[in-house]
DNA sequence: CTGTTAGCGCCTTCAA
DNA sequence: TTGAAGGCGCTAACAG
């Protein structure tokens, strides 16, 4: 009653070959009805469930896609793996996740691990400055999908949000709201396209609105609340004091505006701040905080999609496809200031 | 240089037998120094990687674990996973992702595709009312572990946090901070484990200090911070006021303190409140909310390490081994009186 | 419509 | 120490 049961075993009790159960067990055309009928009855009876591992050696596709993040538990990342599972799961694939703690040998370990797994696709959010891991998997033939945190590479799909239009949006949003001496804080390095956008949006709209840009007023630190507090230190010890912040994260807005208020300032009024990324709590505040909303579960969903267009599609030429999601601009009281 | 390299492949070019390459790649003893130096250098040189298919086909073990919980973007099941795919991925294995949206047929459905994909165990924080899915599992001898969200059941492990203390000792605080007329605002039904032991561990810390219980002040809402505020109405439309609430979800306890503070009633001086989870929100606050700390790392850490003693035991017993992690009062500024 | 055969990639006896 | 052969469970020609 425990071991496992296969076609051969259904088989045998029908006096059948393997072969004509896995044609009914498959809704194959050349079988009789009857046969089919029988077959189905008694692979239900005796408890019969196909092996997929077996499957996917023979077909040479496992039906699983590999997801690589730095960190499953964040808001962000948890939300696209779910429009991932949503999506894919609805069309046969299971997904497998890996996390990388931003580490670039966890990474290509883990997209060697995915490789041996026999996965039919790779998506990730990369956290690598090189691209020799990305090389490898391409030359297997196997779709690599990024989102979020892309690598700008010949035939790879990606799907991501128009930082650049994000960093902008939220600095002109400052700016309509009197601005003139606006900080930007931003996390992890510019070696990650993200954030390099996000700056380079910043920098577009402080000029095309003839405010000049300061050296002075830009920060680099890691993503946590503390380093929003430490940012805000040091730019109010600076002669020339910002009047506003455009954080690239939600976590260092909230630490900047905690400082700012220790340090009795008032948000909006003295400092105008705003985050991104609409993570959930920005909005749970009592002051709560604008930020920069990403679509996390639409550029999960997404990103699935590219892919199974992606396969549905005649091998001939291989896809690529760019989708760039508009980020959206969401005002709150900590830089309101009712214009 | 893009199709793939067999065993076969590196035996051929180096005259030997894939029993032999085999051999060689598995550290087998039974081979010379020299030909297994030979083969691993042509391995790498072919850039060959092994098919763990083939392998999980043959051994009967995919090396893959199934994960099923209501959702994932979750701080809660986020970390969880978090901490099993840690724990698991140092041992070798992968993690499979499965969501249900707390609907029944939906798990079942999950359980079935994670079994057709042979995975090795199944771990789960189930949203189901009966047990045949599980007996399933069983009956095909892979081990099935519980986490947070369990039910009792022969020959299952389970990893939870001690659901009943943390009920009792949430309302034991409210106690002690003089608190006399405390409502309990429980989330999902009572057919989850974890809701009715909070519950009961409420009703016990009521019991203990000569308190009353009143019907009256327990409801039932979904987790939303809505049902909070709704929930709020209806307790403080009674004609006798509760001047405490413990509510079983962080969410909702939010969502009170929302509607109390909006009508004007001091928190925690007219009403404390405290919450369940130790969401990172609740830490964000103005106000901080008050909750009890579930330790959902440490909870898939435990899980994935039951496992792993599990299969490492013999296979002669199976062991049942039922963890209860010890949830911890985090004291904010929503329940604190100053005693 | 059904049976036979072969093979996906690997490991593991059993011989040599 | 190495080779030969069989099989994990399934599907896909190719026959009949």
């Amino acid at each position: 009653m425990s071991k496992k049961v296969t076609i051969y075993d259904i088989a045998k009790k029908l006096n059948v070959t393997a072969a004509t159960v896995s044609r009914a067990l498959n809704d194959n055309p050349k079988i009789s009805d009857s046969t089919k009928k029988l077959v189905l009855e008694t692979a239900e009876k005796m408890n019969y469930r196909q092996n997929r591992l077996a499957i996917a050696l023979k077909s040479g596709r496992s039906n699983n896609i590999g997801v690589i993040v730095p960190r499953i538990n964040t808001n962000f990342f948890g939300s696209v793996i779910r429009g991932i599972e949503e999506e894919l799961n609805a069309s046969g694939y299971q997904v497998i996740i890996c996390q990388t703690h931003n580490d670039e040998e966890k990474e290509a370990e883990n997209v060697e691990t995915l490789l041996n797994s026999q996965v039919d696709a790779i998506f990730m959010s990369t956290s690598s400055r090189n691209t020799i891991t990305f090389e490898k998997i391409l030359k297997k033939k196997i779709p690599l999908i990024f989102f979020d945190r892309k690598k700008t590479m010949d035939n790879v799909s990606s799907v991501t949000i128009d930082d650049f239009a994000g960093g902008y949006i939220a600095t002109k949003h400052l700016i309509d709201q009197g601005c003139k001496k606006i900080a930007h804080i931003s996390t992890g390095d510019l070696n990650i396209e993200i954030f390099r956008e996000r700056f380079a949006g910043y920098k577009q709209a402080l000029y095309d609105n003839d405010l000049p840009f300061s050296e002075d007023y830009v920060l680099f630190t890691k993503s946590n609340i503390e380093d929003g507090r430490e940012a805000v230190k040091k730019l109010f010890s600076l002669k020339n004091k910002p009047d506003a912040i455009f954080s690239a994260s939600d976590f260092v807005a909230l630490g900047a505006i905690q400082e700012l208020q220790a340090m009795k300032l008032k948000v909006p009024q003295d400092v105008a701040v705003i985050g991104f990324s609409n993570e959930p709590f920005t909005n749970f505040l009592e002051l709560s905080i604008s930020t920069i909303d990403q679509f996390p579960l639409e550029m999960g969903r997404m990103t699935a999609k590219v892919f199974l267009e992606q396969i549905d599609s005649s091998e001939v030429e291989k896809i690529q496809k760019k989708v760039v999601l508009e980020p959206k601009l969401i005002i709150r009281k900590s830089s309101n200031r009712g214009k």
